[in-house]
DNA sequence: GATGAATGAGGATTCATTCAT
DNA sequence: TATGAATGAATCCTCATTCAT
């Protein structure tokens, strides 16, 4: 008996040391949304959570630290939706529909997770990614590096690389068009996004089945 | 005496208010690119400009206006530079050619104003543009809108603004790829840019003269 | 069952008990040592100790109370390594010989015992000695004065207590010179600090056998 | 006229910069004074200067900086007060003399700022001077080095310096006990001051006159 | 006893902006 | 115009201490 209390109470502060920290991370989100993270102050963090800036304090030692535990839990809940690779693809998948399938997911995820966004969004000073973002940054560099490397089997790593660095900036920058509408119009920016991707990647997707591919079918476009 | 100074006083007033304002608005550009808008403290651009903050808000009445006034000058600087139409778009130039140019010059004044791409570079909190962005990005947002109009002579206003939306949306990626990087890596994103640019417009560019495209030659793509 | 408990209970208890405040006082040493008393943090303490924030006050009602806990071992301690009067002075052994012996003491007390100077250390603000290291201080004015005692029996009462404050404040100056030193510039200050003394306390000792004194002209001293 | 305007209106305005320094180094001086420098709040100063935070902040940099300028101003003063050599010593005055007009001149100067020694107060963790105390700490030190090497014509540089800071101490030391006491108490402990040092000297003042020294007994000394 | 979460006032410092000169 | 002093709220973060478990 006083063992299994020993083992519990422990338990039990722990578990509401956890409850905090979601809900200082909840906070978090809330405030990066609303201000975004720069601007996002970690009172303003604590005031949203319902607690004392001191409390705050107990479990992250800074704002950075609430950003990268953000990410990484982002991070770790797609892997949990999305599976390992992002993506399974069946290399009988047309290169369509793959994408498709792949954009359609990021931007659920990413309504789901509103805050993946502004943590997405980079860096205040172009070309200096802070570790914050850089994490989370890398992470869906590599998964898109997945995905692609077997979409586009005969891709030279290099090109790959910079294949995968521009498809995150273009899926950014139609997500950032997506959200900022809605209904019709939002659907519509998400099939433009699509077909941007679709359409960059296609010539570089030699070997894969397209969609009827065998015409100058292209003309009427993948709309 | 006193007539003569109403008359010139009032001209060298304002000739020195001209050349203090072009010395905070280039003290401010500078201050932006290395410490990006946010960050940004007016006490630092009138250190930088080497007057006085009083000065500086004897010309602007907050931060903001200054972002502002230096988009406007931008975008003029740009009307001088381009023209009016951004680029003079003759029917006859091939698609890949007009779009291919329109980047190049758009990358180039990038880097003859680098502030440019401080003060395009988005919203802190996504959505929500702020009214400094605004101006300069609806003012682009225009330019590419005519510059689209003639490329795409058959589209419907509708689907041109969402186009022109798109355009910009993965130019301004695409420049962060471009200027992220140097010598030939830099010069392999300049490239996928416009690839990515050409091949998004080229469906949409019905009856344009595309690149040999009446066989299947997209396989080999526009590389 | 019931009364075995409280019985043995409370010893293991106050065994238990004794041993925190023996890891806490330890934690504290060690912190003090480090970051000076003023800087110390009790979390840091605790932390050190390897016990929470609330262990810690369980046991002292306030950071000041560890400090006074800790000067009072810590004179305890001395008690057992020096005796009573700091150090048995027979009144044949020369002034020199006594003096040099009770510095070496006190100086390896304080090698085996940092904290001690730590404490020692005189208040934040001069003139306002705090409670804690008040006690320590009056402490070691008591036995030096008792030393003093049997060294110059002849000075009033008056005389003896000013005597010992200087030669506690001289003792102090002396050791953090001694502590900032290594090797044989620290021997070096050691000799210093105890001719220092010596020579100061001499002509007190009017009665005393002094070092092959052959003339009694330092008995008028320099007073 | 326009001219003397542009000459005196800056003037003014420094000289309105000047008087604020003054004032927040006065009132530091006197928060220095009550709480000790590491418990001073840069708060507090500007409370005490009856300026907002901010206007301290826009005269120095940190509180480091406040206790670096106002040793400087104190060591200025000093030089001032005293002339270059902290005194000037006649070969031929009695050491005695030289010693305890060095002591009174001391004192007094330290009874008119008294920030004097809570800045001299030395480091919290003993070994470890900060910068704020290091500059004052060395510029005494040279004072008072150079006063010994007129004293003490024959000892050898290194000696000098040991015994230089051995001063210092002793006399940090003593000025702790004088200003802890009044009336006849103070300069009871005034005398035993001087009579540490002049007794801790005198044997290294070999060659010099001292007072009825008839044997050169103390030649052999307790070295 | 022990834990560790919680507090909240207070620390240094910054910054957009205003104002007297 | 120009100056630079002045503001004060807001920033991030710390710490002695308390409290529910």
């Amino acid at each position: 008996m006083a063992e299994s209390q020993e083992k519990e109470q422990p338990r039990r502060r722990q578990a509401r040391g956890e409850r905090r920290i979601a809900q200082l991370l909840e906070a978090a989100a809330s405030v990066f949304c609303t201000t975004g993270y720069t601007a996002a102050s970690t009172n303003a963090i604590a005031r949203e959570a319902g607690v004392s800036p001191g409390t705050l304090y107990q479990f992250f030692p800074n704002k950075e630290a609430i950003a990268i535990e953000l990410g990484d839990r982002l991070m770790h809940e797609m892997r949990d939706t999305f599976g390992e690779a992002l993506a399974p693809v069946d290399p009988a998948t047309p290169l369509e529909e793959a994408v498709g399938a792949a954009v359609d997911r990021f931007i659920a995820f990413n309504c789901d997770h509103p805050v993946f966004f502004a943590l997405m969004h980079g860096p205040d000073i172009p070309g200096h990614m802070a570790e914050e973002h850089d994490a989370l940054h890398a992470t869906l560099l590599a998964r898109i590096e997945g995905l692609l490397s077997s979409l586009l089997p005969d891709a030279r790593p290099v090109d790959l690389g910079r294949t995968a660095h521009m498809c995150l900036g273009l899926y950014k920058a139609g997500l950032e068009l997506v959200l900022a509408h809605e209904g019709a119009e939002r659907d519509a920016y998400v099939r433009e996004l699509k077909n941007v991707l679709i359409r960059y990647l296609e010539p570089l997707a030699a070997g894969r089945p397209g969609p009827a591919r065998d015409s100058g079918a292209e003309a009427t476009g993948v709309r």
